[in-house]
DNA sequence: GGGATCTTACTCGGATAGAGCGTGTCCGAGTGCTGAGGG
DNA sequence: CCCTCAGCACTCGGACACGCTCTATCCGAGTAAGATCCC
């Protein structure tokens, strides 16, 4: 039960790609440097979401990466997903029909209780994920963390974001 | 984002654990074999826990584990706990605070928003977990996998459980 | 024959190797800028 | 002065070692039953 450190790195990369206009990118050097993690390690993350379709890359000089869609349509379940995998943390193995003393498989109808209440719980957890955006979140954290902050990311992005030719 | 394969197996030991009758005691040899699994890997978590005050251990021949309280007052997330360990799984590692052109700390009030909605989500997970007690996941599976099942692990108990003296 | 004691076998408990995956890093492919050279 | 072209620097993309956690295992400590010996 543990999530690797690429996830808080691609939300937080997300959630600054945010605050690009449009028709701008901003390199990934960029991100890493503003964040302070290692570049090679940002960018495996960054081309796992260039993959899922929340990113677009436009290589070559004067490239980098931009949202593919606006930040009120990214979810933070499409960021965890995209990082870690789209399998579900509980894995029904069905040890409950191994054994020596085994009946026939035709017995167990249902599929196995615990798996069912894991898998139920874990879809609660996605559910709440896919209802949060990474819009609602700057949203909030701006409110909560005052102008000063949010200043900070608009200058860097002034500074490093780069227009489409 | 994954969960060991111990889990799985504690929570199957605890409800084969559920059918023994209150003075006595399955030994672990028994409970692997039932399952099909690895003795010494079962012990590990056993271990736990037991000493998570979930299972009380009597050592010695004739010795074994048995629930240290009722089924319906061990939920999923007591084992869940015992097993993976207590934290949570997002960690957030303040990266928004690191970089080059960091600010003065006292700006950052509130917690980072991505961190509080991961953690809200997860605390939904846990409370899902919470709610539901061994006894509740017995009851729903003997009733949708039919009598076969349950006369099984109660002949396998009735031939390897032991009273205490 | 009864009781104490010693041996024994069985249990849990903690410490110890091996495998798989996440972490971190490196080098290569592709692209647009830039400068020089020629018309 | 303007156009063409070659070189280059910068970007992303995929392939490669390292470390840690999970998996699997082994050996040691403790205990109760059972056999044995003594009274």
């Amino acid at each position: 039960m543990k999530l690797g450190e690429g996830v808080e790195q691609a939300m937080h990369s997300v959630a600054l790609l945010s605050d690009l206009s449009e028709d701008s990118v901003l390199p990934a050097k960029a991100i890493a440097s503003f964040y302070g993690t290692s570049l090679s390690y940002l960018l495996k993350h960054l081309q796992a979401l260039s993959a899922a379709g929340i990113l677009t890359s436009v290589p070559g000089p004067r490239g980098g990466y931009k949202l593919a869609r606006p930040s009120n349509k990214i979810t933070l379940l499409d960021l965890l997903l995209a990082v870690e995998g789209h399998s579900y943390a509980f894995r029904c193995r069905e040890i409950r029909r191994r054994g020596p003393s085994q009946i026939d498989s035709s017995f167990y109808t249902a599929q196995c209780g615990i798996s069912a209440a894991m898998l139920s719980a874990e879809r609660l957890y996605r559910d709440a994920l896919a209802k949060t955006t990474i819009a609602d979140v700057l949203a909030q954290s701006e409110e909560s963390n005052g102008p000063a902050v949010a200043a900070r990311t608009c200058a860097y992005i002034a500074a490093h974001g780069r227009s489409l030719g």
